[in-house]
DNA sequence: CCGAATCCTGATGGATACTG
DNA sequence: CAGTATCCATCAGGATTCGG
């Protein structure tokens, strides 16, 4: 499972290598979505509102450590990029709720093979780094 | 094949959710992967060397648009995390050759699973962003 | 040929204060 | 409650120069 099967045709990893330095389509989007994901909070959000619909305040408490600033943000960005909505109830005080698109949830299949990936292979990692940084 | 089962365990992502803004073990790991991979070059450089054991000056020319330094400091990074191995050949001119390592190889797996994501969902992104910044 | 060292810029993101 | 506005520190990363 660990291989990459050499003979392989040319998959969209392929194609994005070459064209993201070149400035193609596939390479930009390999971009766009690599600047979206891999920026600070918004994997993290995606995943806080994976099964649940939440309000902004309801957000922060679930994310220890985000600023209302980023929070803000984040969420803008994602709303733009389709991958959650954002409903804004008619109330004193207001209420306004977040929830994940059905586009936003497909990345979420994508991000937990990646967040597997990562808890896997992180001691191999760390003791990697650690006998580079002990030369 | 979009929607996510709400009945499913708890997953890796889960876990890595809640423990990456809590610094938990699995958090760590999201951040560190995210932090490598989430970067401008490093993926570049791992699908370039998918299938050939590349030198400097090689490396450089396939991927258009990278500095000298960044390539060095992008090889030492992937290096130190046990993702590629460097081979310095005794001769003159120096001759330093990358390789991928194993580890490296599984990270391909995850990355074509997000590059093709990436590319199946940017024209829905992209339409989506559209109809935001037309409002 | 393969870097290391230095300088410099823009972008990211935190802290804080204010508002409808 | 759910933001907006502002200021500020940090840092990734580009350009350039020098060295083994």
């Amino acid at each position: 499972m660990t291989a990459v099967d050499p003979s392989a045709p040319k998959s969209a990893y392929d194609r994005s290598c070459a064209a993201t330095a070149s400035g193609g389509t596939d390479g930009r989007a390999i971009r766009d979505v690599l600047d979206r994901i891999g920026d600070k909070w918004s994997l993290l959000v995606i995943g806080t509102l994976r099964d649940e619909r939440l309000r902004f305040s309801e957000l922060q408490r679930h994310i220890p450590g985000i600023s209302q600033r980023m929070l803000t943000l984040t969420l803008r960005q994602l709303e733009r990029d389709g991958l959650i909505t954002r409903t804004v109830h008619a109330e004193v005080p207001p209420r306004v709720e977040y929830e994940l698109t059905e586009l936003g949830a497909t990345l979420i299949e994508v991000a937990t093979a990646l967040a597997e990936w990562a808890i896997a292979r992180h001691p191999l990692i760390e003791q990697s780094r650690a006998a580079y940084d002990a030369r």
